[in-house]
RNA sequence: GGGCGGUUAGCUCAGCAGGUUUAGAGCGUCUGCCUUACAAGCAGAAGGUCGGGGGUUCGAAUCCCUCACCGCCCACCA
């Protein structure tokens, strides 16, 4: 059947989208040039991991991105999407290493540091493109020409040369501290890489004796294998109960140490039995205890999280197994008062899911205060502002409470800490002499740290590491003047810690300038039933997938539409069919004016005014609807602005305009008619083009030959050409009315769209104005609604047999002899009355209170009004219909 | 323990700088159509006291308070 007919007739993506990527990249549409002239508008681009493969989370934020280049760069702006990748530090690490595992049985360590870094980079060449690769299949309009790698030649200059003004500046130094160490990647991790999880856990109560008296104390605990570190036992100095044993020894169990009884206000009385043992070398409260008491400090858990010669008898053991054995020898010793189930908050390596040891390391810090400020100043003076609004004090927060940044890394694959020390007898760094803080090899017996940096203080640079800082070159100056700083970044939430706010502190502190004027927030995507998509649930959807299926332009479409404010997205994949379904729509618009259309021919366009009624009333339309649209995207409202062309275009531009304009079986489209109707097209093209590039310029190239300059994606942005207050408009808004309320009766009454029925409009005095201008519809209503005898007057008597709608001040009658059912009339008249006298009580109730009337605007008490007169007209000619009937 | 978001039609969600909204869209449902651009379509219809309660206001889905669920983020409490 007509399937079969309408699938060749049916929009084919696959086909022209590889063709028109192509076509943009060769002719450079995608390059940004500092010297144009034009103003710039710059998005970075969250780069990737290197490790990645494209997900639903990248098609939707680098849609968002695209959206807005390609806008921009119709508006006029000389527009950069700047591309780049991510080394990962860890991620790609742990990925090669899991890859040369598995192809050659080896470990890293097998292969040596060197040989490893030569690994990853084999890679990292090999694979590391792929994901960029998958970004041009949704239409990403980046100029790759700047593709940029945080592992380049160039960038590690910048990373480094960060790293030295920091540490000149005072800004980074290196010192022993409790740090959050991961023993399955075997490297210490920044707070924000620690996860809290709340699992279900005990309490252990245990007994410390007291060393020279009998008796004991009883402490409480969640994790007793700590018990081998301890160094003393605090109270609370106020706690009455324990005044008589404070600066008294007690006997650590198990290790037999003595230790003293401190007195600390951290301690709280009424929690347990009100004592706290202190472990200063595997808690961080803990740790701070100890360095106001200067207590020991020990440690008793390596870096595999076993423990050590310190712990005695327990030597050897994993840490949880050690902790199952002391419970049992605690017990076994009656030193175990009792054991409770307790919930325990346990912190987890985001990465590796290991549960994460504070371990005294010694390591590289950022002073991030000193940072912070400038950077919580730029925010509240508004050089950064943030979509939605709520993130800027998310950011805030964190920004006031954060802690100093631990940025080395006990890893391979990363920047290399540009720190130098002398060599030992053997051979080996030595960190106890001094050490220079040097891009180069200071001299002859110097050696560099061992550890690379955390990741995010490569990412951290990328707004002004990517334009050429430190920049040696002319060139790369100028761009950093010109490009910086950037527009909008788009982001999720997820890294807003981890990035956006670390971007606006190195922006600041190294060019003095804010990284990004605006900030859009969006939301993350999830399943359809809201759950985060993951490889272990195997609930993601593959967006490559849904491009092959769906088409590109589909899955923008639908992407750009759902994603609201902010608003975490739920995606199913049926849900890209809508997208789907507006392209076919979008592409066989155009064969309605497309048969009779020569794309060689210039068609001169009539003046406004000599247009068609449907035509005057398209053109304004379309000029209406490019003001919202533009109002719109100033505000980043995407899916709205993208949700009113949806309309325009499906709503207006098809279900009426094209409908009007379509000939007659057989004959041809006049030239003037075809030449609006593919200006029309090219405008609703051009304003789809940023969302949905693909389908848009195939068909720009389909309504008129040109060359490459006049490409869809480097045409101009529509303007608004007219007056949006066309008396047209009113006519036809009337006679949509009418026609819908025709279809309304045919529908009503099950008449074939085959039959023609005879149309009678009758109009109140007050429109008189209207009768010839709707008489002149008639063609207009024998095409949209079989009308083939039309009578418009005013106050036109009601004919008999008819079935009858009010609408407004006219009245619509289509008479029916022998269809009409009077009943179902009197149903339907008698609903509609009901509906419009409980909403003219409404607004008289409003219009009956003074006080509405006295304070609120004079325009919204005359609309009240107007909707007054309007709805008790339309109630005395309801029964007026109804007597009629009767 | 703090902070934030959500709760609107059967489903997924818009709308939330209070008044042209008598609350919209897509999907789904129902009815009728293969009307030569499109059945991935056309026409019509049904369906919601905008989570509960209170308040501010002439006027509240929209602002404030409160409660109830659902979800997220942050936090050093053994």
């Amino acid at each position: 059947m007509n399937n079969q007919a309408g699938a060749a007739r049916a929009y084919n993506p696959a086909e022209i989208e590889g063709k028109w990527y192509a076509y943009w990249e060769s002719n450079g549409f995608f390059e940004a040039d500092s010297e144009s002239g034009k103003a710039p508008h710059v998005i970075m681009m969250p780069p990737p991991n290197v490790t990645g493969a494209l997900h639903m989370g990248h098609a939707l934020q680098d849609t968002i991105q695209d959206v807005l280049t390609r806008l921009r760069r119709m508006q006029g702006f000389e527009a950069l999407w700047m591309p780049g990748k991510d080394h990962a530090g860890i991620a790609t690490q742990n990925v090669v290493e899991r890859h040369v595992k598995s192809t050659r049985g080896e470990s890293r360590h097998d292969l040596g540091r060197e040989d490893f870094i030569a690994e990853v980079w084999k890679w990292v060449e090999e694979y590391g493109g792929r994901i960029l690769q998958q970004k041009r299949c949704i239409g990403d309009s980046c100029d790759w020409r700047r593709e940029r790698f945080t592992m380049d030649e160039k960038y590690v200059k910048a990373v480094q040369a960060i790293f030295v003004r920091l540490y000149e500046d005072g800004l980074i130094y290196r010192g022993s501290y409790l740090v959050n160490w991961c023993p399955v990647d075997q490297t210490a991790l920044s707070d924000e890489e620690v996860d809290n999880v709340e699992q279900e856990g005990h309490l252990w109560h245990v007994r410390y004796p007291f060393a020279q008296d009998s008796g004991y104390v009883t402490v409480s605990t969640t994790r007793p294998e700590t018990i081998l570190g301890d160094t003393a036992v605090a109270v609370h100095p106020d706690d009455e109960r324990y005044q008589h044993i404070i600066g008294q020894n007690v006997v650590v169990p198990l290790v037999e140490r003595i230790v003293p009884v401190i007195a600390d206000t951290y301690v709280r009385p009424e929690f347990g039995a009100g004592a706290l043992k202190i472990t200063p070398g595997h808690d961080k409260n803990d740790f701070e205890i100890g360095r106001r008491h200067g207590l020991d400090m020990v440690t008793v858990l390596d870096t595999n999280a076993i423990v050590n010669g310190n712990g005695g008898q327990f030597a050897g053991l994993d840490r949880f197994e050690a902790r199952e054995r002391i419970v049992d020898q605690l017990a076994q010793s009656d030193l175990l008062d009792k054991v409770e189930p307790y919930k325990v908050s346990v912190p987890v390596s985001q990465r590796s899911k290991a549960v994460i040891e504070p371990l005294l390391s010694r390591q590289w810090f950022v002073r991030m205060k000193p940072l912070a400020e400038p950077a919580i100043e730029a925010v509240r003076r508004g050089d950064v502002r943030f979509y939605p609004r709520r993130w800027q004090n998310e950011f805030f927060r964190w920004m006031t409470e954060m802690r100093d940044w631990c940025i080395s890394r006990q890893l391979w694959w990363g920047h290399r800490i540009p720190v130098w020390y002398h060599i030992d007898d053997e051979g080996k760094p030595d960190a106890e002499r001094d050490y220079i803080v040097a891009v180069e090899c200071p001299g002859e017996g110097m050696v560099q740290d061992e550890d690379v940096l955390d990741t995010w203080f490569s990412s951290w640079l990328f707004p002004f590491a990517t334009l050429g800082w430190p920049g040696e070159d002319a060139t790369t100056r100028s761009d950093l003047d010109f490009f910086h700083p950037t527009q909008v970044l788009v982001s999720g939430y997820d890294i807003l810690f981890f990035w956006i706010s670390r971007m606006i502190m190195a922006s600041l502190y190294v060019t003095g300038e804010v990284p990004f004027r605006d900030v859009l927030i969006t939301g993350m995507v999830k399943d359809r039933y809201g759950r985060w998509m993951s490889k272990s649930l195997g609930n993601g959807i593959d967006p490559i997938d849904m491009i092959q299926k769906y088409g590109a332009d589909a899955v923008r479409y639908q992407l750009t539409v759902v994603c609201a404010q902010g608003q975490d997205v739920r995606l199913h994949p049926e849900g890209f069919e809508r997208g789907r379904n507006f392209c076919n729509k979008i592409w066989n618009a155009f064969n309605v004016f497309g048969r009779f259309l020569d794309s060689n021919k210039e068609y001169p366009l009539r003046p406004f005014t000599e247009g068609s009624l449907v035509e005057r009333w398209m053109v304004t339309r379309l000029n209406e609807a490019i003001e919202a649209i533009n109002a719109d995207i100033d505000r980043y409202r995407l899916n709205e602005a993208l949700t009113k062309i949806h309309s325009l275009f499906w709503g207006d531009y098809c279900d009426w305009y094209l409908e009007l304009i379509k000939p007659p079986h057989g004959e041809p489209m006049p030239d003037a008619t075809v030449g609006l109707a593919a200006k029309l097209y090219e405008r609703l093209i051009q304003l789809l083009h940023p969302f949905m590039p693909f389908i848009t310029e195939e068909l720009w190239h389909r309504v008129k030959r040109r060359g490459p300059q006049e490409a869809c994606i480097v045409s101009v942005w529509p303007q608004v050409t007219g007056d949006l207050d066309d008396p047209a408009c009113e006519v036809f808004s009337r006679f949509q009315d009418i026609v819908t309320s025709v279809r309304n009766i045919r529908s009503r009454y099950r008449i074939s769209p085959a039959r023609s029925v005879h149309l009678v409009v009758s109009l109140a005095p007050g429109s008189v104005q209207l009768e010839s201008p709707l008489l002149a519809c008639e063609p207009y209503f024998r095409r949209l609604a079989r009308v083939a005898m039309l009578d418009v007057g005013v106050q036109v008597e009601r004919p008999k047999a008819c079935a009858t709608s009010v609408i407004g001040d006219m009245e619509v009658y289509l008479p029916l002899a022998g269809l009409v059912d009077l009943e179902e009339e009197r149903r339907r008249l008698t609903q509609d009355l009901d509906r419009k006298v409980s909403f003219l009580k409404r607004v008289q109730g409003k219009l009956t209170n003074t006080r509405f009337v006295e304070r609120a605007p004079v325009a919204v008490v005359e609309l009240e009004r107007q909707k007054e007169r309007d709805t008790d007209s339309e109630i005395r000619r309801l029964r007026a219909s109804l007597e009629a009937i009767a």
